[in-house]
Order: structure tokens, then C-alpha cells, then sequence
DNA sequence: TCTAATTGCTATAGTTACTGTAGGGGCAAG
DNA sequence: CTTGCCCCTACAGTAACTATAGCAATTAGA
């Protein structure tokens, strides 16, 4: 069996050292066995563990879901009523933020299209900015967009 | 002319007291007059101005888009290009967003799917979770940055 | 083998865009 | 006058990391 420093673990499961060493923290990995200088050391079941968070979080699942979802599965006697029920609440979710970028997209084609180089005093952009309230479906759940990763905001 | 107290801007605007104020720390807005005891007045114009930040972030522009559109209408002379630049920006990130939820739907609707509430030990949404790294399109070296403001991001 | 580059460690603070809380003062209606 | 909502400041907290400082350990090249 193969032992891992931090950064081998990084590379194969794809997270990063820093966010290894947070996950850590957070208590979502076990605390590792470390060399006598105090270096960590993984094996290859972290990279599973860590390849399972990772993939987890890219599906839009907050950590808690993930905590929860490994605690089920630490559990194999319970039923997946509870994973079912979690990725359920996820599809919803997702299917609500495509809806609204679909919008988003249109929006911005249409006002970039309109866009002709002039002057900012006739910059259709600004004029769409400025434009009425409701051109998307409203409520004030655009924060929901913005629920992002900052890691993930090109 | 009607002068109008946070909590009447808040209604009119769709933008939160609390918000509204943090916008004011930020320098997102001016300062506003206060009344002798110490309460902001607003007026029409405030107006004006939150719903056009609150829709230019309702379409996912960050914050500091916002203060470069909002300082580029400012200043009428400037030609659109940045304007025109920002949006295009944001439009591509949009669009990635979709491409990456896309693929997270069709994976959530595969896992749910297959689920048909056995024990945890068969149950395909943790097997889904767990297996392979890259389902979804990679994506995860954030390479290009934003082009425009000059707050430090890596 | 020596050295320079890389990687590792801890601890703390910063990021984004707000939201929440504590602890108070103001203002109109009944 | 008192009930109840609205307003104020200041500080702390949120998610999920990321960055920085300052140092130790490991590894690759000459």
C-alpha cells in the first residue's frame, strides 16, 4: 500500500493542499498519522474519500450534505431514503438556477448585441442595467446565483 | 419632491435595509442626508440607482462590476467598450455556469433514477458520488480572471 | 555532498456579499 | 402613555475556502 504526502494526495484527488488541511479542520477528514517531523501521511483511502468529497461538492452539494451523506454511508444498515431525499432537493435546486441563468444568458446576448460602441450616454447596456425591475423571474433569490465557490467564479 | 426613510427605499428598490447600508459602507452609495436625530433620507434617485445595482447583481455581476459600471456612467464621455467588455465577460461565465449545471442535472436525474430505496450498501447515489472523478467537465484551474477591476484576486 | 528549490508545517487573517445580534433611541396610533 | 414598529451603531458570524508569514523538512540537481 501505497503511503502519500499532502501534496500526492492533492494531485490525485484533485483538491488542494490547503483545502485538505481545511477539511481537516472542519472534521470532514480524520485527522492523519504523521511522520516523527509531524508531515502528514494519507493512503490510497483518502484519495477515495477525498475524490468522493470533491465530486459531491462539484454537484452543487453543501458540505454539511456531504457530512451527512458520508455518515450515511459509514451506516450501511439504514435505508437511502435520506441520500435519495438530499439529491432530490439538489436536482430542484439546480433546476431553478438553470431557469434563471437560461434568463441571464438571453438577457446578456441581447444587450451585448444591442451594444454598438458609442458613447456611455447611449450604451444600451447601461440602459438594459437601468431598465426595469422584472425582466428576470423576480424574488430576490439572485443571491442563489451568486452561491458560487469563489474557487469556481471564472 | 419625496423624501423617503431606509425602510420605504428598502420596499421601493427591492434592496434590504441592511443591504442598503452595507452598500453605503462600501462606497456603493453616497452618504445620505440625515434627518437631526440621526435618520438617513433618501430620495428618488436612490431609487434609481438600487434598482439598477440590484439588477446589474441580480445578473451575476459581481460587486466591483457594479462600481465600474456605475463610475463609467459617471462619466459620459467614455466610449462603451468597457461597458461592453464587462458584459461579454460575464456572459461567458454565465454560459460555463449552464454547461457545468447541465451536466449536474443529468447526473442527479441518473442517480435518483437508479435509486430505488434498497440499503445504503446498494444504493447507487452514494455509488454514483463515489466513483469516477470526471463526469462533469473539468474546469477546476480557474485560469482566466477577471480583466477589469483592481482589487487583487491570486 | 552541498545547496537550492520545493514542499511541508502552524497560525492567523482575509475574501465575498452579505446576515444576524445586542442594545439602544424615535415616532405615530390608540 | 404605552405598544409596537421602525431606525441607529457596532460588532460578530456565515460559507468555503484562500492567502500570508515565518519557519522546518525533503528532494533534485550540480
Amino acid at each position: 500500500m501505497a503511503y502519500l504526502s499532502i501534496g500526492k494526495l492533492a494531485r490525485r484527488s484533485g483538491v488542494k493542499v490547503t483545502t485538505i488541511r481545511y477539511y481537516e479542520t472542519i472534521g470532514l477528514l480524520e485527522e492523519p498519522e504523521r511522520t516523527e517531523s509531524g508531515q502528514r501521511i494519507f493512503t490510497d483511502s483518502d484519495v477515495q474519500r477525498l475524490s468522493f468529497i470533491r465530486h459531491t461538492r462539484d454537484l452543487g452539494f453543501p458540505v454539511e450534505d456531504v457530512r451527512a451523506l458520508i455518515s450515511l454511508q459509514a451506516d450501511a444498515e439504514k435505508d437511502c431514503a435520506a441520500v435519495d431525499r438530499i439529491a432530490r432537493h439538489q436536482l430542484g435546486a439546480v433546476r431553478r438556477r438553470l431557469t434563471k441563468l437560461e434568463a441571464l444568458e438571453a438577457e446578456l446576448k441581447r444587450m451585448i448585441a444591442a451594444c454598438e460602441g458609442g458613447t456611455v450616454a447611449s450604451c444600451s447596456v447601461l440602459a438594459a442595467l437601468g431598465d426595469h425591475d422584472d425582466c428576470l423571474v423576480g424574488e430576490h433569490e439572485g443571491a442563489e446565483l451568486l452561491a458560487v465557490p469563489p474557487s469556481k467564479r471564472s
